[in-house]
DNA sequence: GAAATAGTGTCTTTCAGACAATATCCC
DNA sequence: GGGATATTGTCTGAAAGACACTATTTC
């Protein structure tokens, strides 16, 4: 049962199961305050017409790239922004998981290692490479995706709502300045709660290098009345301590 | 550039770059009140000799088997115990992340998926495979690892750590009944840190859903003395909540 | 002017950690 | 018996959440 395993030194993929490696990535944002996910309509066959996670292969020889680097070309690709504009410099990625069932894609083994994005308010992506059709979509509103991508757009989302809590990353939705009701709404957004304002001002504050003041004022106040908040930078924390904990989780068995 | 890209419905493996998949396990476990990790001494080259973390190829097509199925079937391999004995019963298998850097490989484009495993107290591994050797390894006696393996238990280790402050998992180090003592034996193994017998007692049990009493108490007491601690079970909660935070962590920034 | 919002103050409850106390058991 | 250990009790400070209050801005 392990014969054919035991000879790796001289082993030769053609001759063995072929597998192909794609990435896909989940690209998160905030627009109109509705968390956005970055989908493309397939163009072929199987799944023609319905929407997709943005991915595709992995450069594995000719041009090898490593997997990270798929995720942002494949990105760059789908968005039609370059990693040089700036606009992708300040996208956070991260691995997500790597999907590999007998069967999610009816062509052949495929192997996916899908990645999270993070990204601030960034333009109507135009569709490129091998997609019909590209659009930022409200969450809420992906549904019937191809292959196994309503699974990993799950599993992504649950990993953003987790995300928000231990680490600084709500800011990687933001303008480079932002004020903390912005950032208030970042984390009502993602999370899908609403959050006391007040308690909320003063626990961000209270983390050390989660955001820096610019000592500047934001143009206006809020929509309907209100004095101007104070604009913030990211700071330099990687890690918040203590962490944003979600409201109502107290039940969890 | 993308040209090639584009017709996913007729695409052949075959005649694309060459792609092999592997699994890689970080199968760790408590052994004289050290931390091991299962290691397996490599027969062929390339890194002939050298000791490495159990894995092997994904049956890709022919009895093409889940990611996870192909974690536990290597695992079971390499220490000869079979899932149906009960003894990988118990064990907690999730997956870690995936390594493809070009060149990882000295041969070809290997993409590996490495999974953690957290393992009661087991008997020592029989060498099977593909291995010559296989040994249960003291984590701080794990040094130069074949491939990037040195990095994939880093990151596994530094998993586990983080894993034991919000799950219950550190159960799954334990037998089946256990007592608090021993709980705690596992969190300072693992964190490496010593802490507070009374105020760890106290946290666990007001924990809702960690651990379960059986009404039975240990055979005997401390190792220098001491009353019987009494037993518990692991209980049915998924999360911590509250967590069990590591000390002397404040200063991340 | 009315209403909404930013930011601060205060209070209560919960929880983490330091320390103490007591009962039990190994050697 | 002596020393170590399990378990419980007490106290202090940090932090979360509820609520209140003031100043500022939009419409």
């Amino acid at each position: 049962m392990d014969g054919e395993r035991e000879h790796l030194a001289g082993y030769d993929p053609r001759a063995y199961d072929p597998v192909a490696v794609t990435v896909d990535v989940v690209a998160l944002t905030i627009r109109d305050g509705a968390l956005h996910v970055l989908l493309v309509r397939r163009g072929a066959p199987p799944y023609a017409g319905r929407w997709a996670l943005p991915g595709g292969f992995v450069h594995a020889v000719r041009d090898a790239e490593d997997l990270p680097a798929a995720a942002v070309r494949e990105l760059a690709e789908e968005t039609g922004l370059s990693a040089r504009d700036g606009m992708l410099g300040r996208v956070h990625l991260e691995q997500l998981g790597t999907y590999g069932a007998p069967g999610r894609d009816p062509r052949m083994r495929v192997i996916s290692v899908a990645y999270l994005a993070f990204a601030p308010a960034l333009p109507d992506p135009e569709a490129g490479g091998d997609a019909a059709d590209a659009a930022w979509t409200p969450v809420t509103a992906a549904r019937d995706l191809a292959f196994d991508h309503a699974r990993i757009l799950g599993d992504g989302l649950e990993r953003a709502r987790g995300k928000l809590e231990y680490t600084p990353l709500a800011t990687a939705f933001c303008a480079p300045e932002f004020t903390i009701p912005e950032l208030r709404a970042v984390y009502e957004t993602v999370w899908g709660e609403e959050l006391h304002a007040g308690n909320f001002h003063r626990k961000v504050l209270s983390v050390p290098g989660f955001v820096e003041p610019t000592g500047t004022t934001a143009d206006r106040g809020g929509r309907k009345g209100g004095p101007r908040p104070r604009l913030y930078r990211a700071g330099d924390a990687r890690l918040l301590h203590p962490a944003l904990l979600r409201p109502g989780r107290e039940q969890y068995r």
